[in-house]
DNA sequence: CTGTTAGCGCATTCAT
DNA sequence: ATGAATGCGCTAACAG
């Protein structure tokens, strides 16, 4: 491999001179310039990033570690930060921590080796390790949807309170007054709130909570599978669910379909996040769209400017908002719910029977 | 951030001995080894991965650039050459074209700047560019599911044409004679090969390939929709579909839900990969099961080989199986298909007039 | 407009 | 068992 030293030699200049033809730093004759580049080219030479990093201290690289990117929120959010970091100068080391604390404070580590300029967080558990190494590198950190403590750090996330506020609303708006909840891992802020939400929207109107209709699951469609099979095994069955994210509400979907609980007409859902799948679920996932893309560029965006400027300026904390995505899976509440189903009963006989 | 040399300084040794006992890599005397190492720990020094990628001429980083990382399938081959990677020791540089050649090729650049010791590439199309900038560096590089033409590198992919020949031969086994295939981008071998796979098995059974069941489309959801619209809408429509990916057969599902055509009463529907959601769509998907998370592995383990060992070797192809899994979306033929069914009529009646 | 020089932080050879 | 010295490839004063 070719190196600038030896562009140089060929050129019959110095090495100053090539790295400024490179860089566009200061004037060159035109003619050598043009010789420089035309060596360049021929030699095929390629400017090495790490000598150019040890030399400047910024290697134009961003560290971003994730819990976990088989879930497709992770995906669409790398790919906002993804994009908006390229355009900015800067590419993307991807760290997946599997939902490993352990794992996740080793990946940093190498990230810190790594000298990278900067880090986007989305935590999976924080323990004091994590905090520790994080709190003594003074290296611009932008957290997304997971806070950590003791980590000072911009924070950006949705208002998960909020959406699960207004998805439990429109359950109740759509007439239904049992409707369920099956949650995410209650260890995390993000599914804890979605709860929070729909506790209040219930409370507001005046509906009771109970607590057989609060489930907890995992954030798989797996995990979904599982929760509304035991919901709609209730005596008293929900006629709505709200599932805090779309892949147990994709999982949930099959479920109520193995059951012959036909959705809407027996039991609406509502999910959480707007997976690209949502919309091709059947029926179609009425769920609640958090700006994931965007939250991803708006992470990188922030990080960038702190790199770029004060690392010590005041903390900002942006908070998104999620919209509700009306599609087919909810349904106004007009009977009794899935308890009125009978196995193998064809849903139009039930409905001619209304 | 702490550099050796003040830790050196602090311990009242070389830098040579601090390095030395970082990397364990000649004797020293416990007691100074102690001191140092608290040394280490005290002033919160973490080596430079920089400089020291500068000295040894290895970055102990790979990259892997793919053609769009929204595509589940791609996420979980990053998953599989990820994990294999940081076992062994190596991190990942994720870059995504976002199906666009040219940012390929400003992303691979990158990569060579950066020094990056291997890449694994599963290309968007191949230009002149791309090849002549990969023949004239001799990085170790494996090509995963695509083919580029014109570049030396091992190559892993898995067997698409009997993959499509062993879905349409299920459909045929199943007594489907009327058989439609959902194919991808025509201009991805992986997507064509599947079709070539569909035509042998409808070749052998002697059935005749009909051209308007042949669907061209581009490996989405969306486009999948669409495509088993028009499929659907034929005076004489399938009554097996073989998409060609699974993204395309959950559109379909979709399309097929909305035009009350059931799956798989009145028609079959097969797909392709295995993605994680295949397992619950409703109803869950019959498809071929890629090795995805294996494939990346296999990749990424192939890749540290060549890195570690000799550049030139003769050059590997592996070429992985893709297996039956059998689901809920596929069904022996009873009926006339499609074209029996009337609006709105339950599927009940239909069995009942067999 | 161009060249010389001095590091950036580390690994390593050669001494001791 | 330890240190001194060198250079990896590049950028940026500084000096013409």
């Amino acid at each position: 491999m070719a190196t600038m030293k030896q562009v140089a030699e060929k050129a019959g200049v110095s090495t100053s001179t090539v790295s400024h033809v490179i860089n566009n730093t200061r004037m060159v004759r035109a003619e050598v310039r043009a010789r420089v580049l035309s060596l360049i080219d021929e030699m095929r030479y390629i400017p090495s990033a790490v000598a150019r990093s040890l030399k400047n201290a910024r290697t134009q690289t961003i560290g971003i570690m994730i819990p976990n990117n088989s879930n497709p929120y992770f995906a669409e959010l790398i790919q906002g930060a993804e994009d908006a970091a390229f355009k900015l100068g800067y590419n993307i080391i991807l760290c997946n921590a599997y939902d490993d604390a352990r794992k996740q404070v080793a990946y940093i580590r190498v990230l810190l080796e790594k000298r990278i300029d900067g880090l986007i967080l989305a935590a999976c558990g924080s323990d004091d390790e994590l905090t520790m190494l994080l709190r003594d590198q003074d290296i611009p950190i932008v957290l997304v949807d997971r806070e950590v403590s003791g980590v000072d750090a911009d924070f950006v996330e949705a208002d998960h309170e909020r959406g699960g506020y207004l998805a439990t609303n429109y359950l109740i708006g759509l007439g239904h007054r049992q409707i369920a909840c099956v949650s995410g891992p209650v260890n995390l802020p993000p599914s804890r709130n979605r709860v929070v939400g729909y506790m209040r929207a219930l409370k507001e109107a005046g509906i009771p909570i109970r607590l057989d209709y609060l489930m907890r699951s995992d954030f798989t469609s797996e995990g979904g599978f599982v929760a509304f099979q035991k919901l709609l095994a209730l005596p008293q069955p929900p006629s709505a669910i709200f599932a805090s994210n779309d892949l147990m509400a994709i999982g949930g979907l099959c479920a109520a379909s193995e059951a012959q609980v036909r959705v809407p007409e027996q039991l609406s859902v509502i999910g959480y996040d707007d997976v690209a799948l949502a919309s091709f679920s059947t029926p179609r996932l009425t769920t609640m769209a958090q700006p994931k893309y965007e939250m991803g560029a708006l992470t990188a965006r922030a990080l960038v400017a702190r790199i770029l400027g004060d690392h010590h300026a005041p903390l900002r904390c942006e908070k998104l908002d999620t919209t509700l995505v009306v599609r087919q899976s909810t349904a106004p509440y007009l009977r009794q719910g899935a308890a009125a189903s009978v196995e193998g009963e064809p849903f139009w006989a039930a409905s001619l029977m209304r």
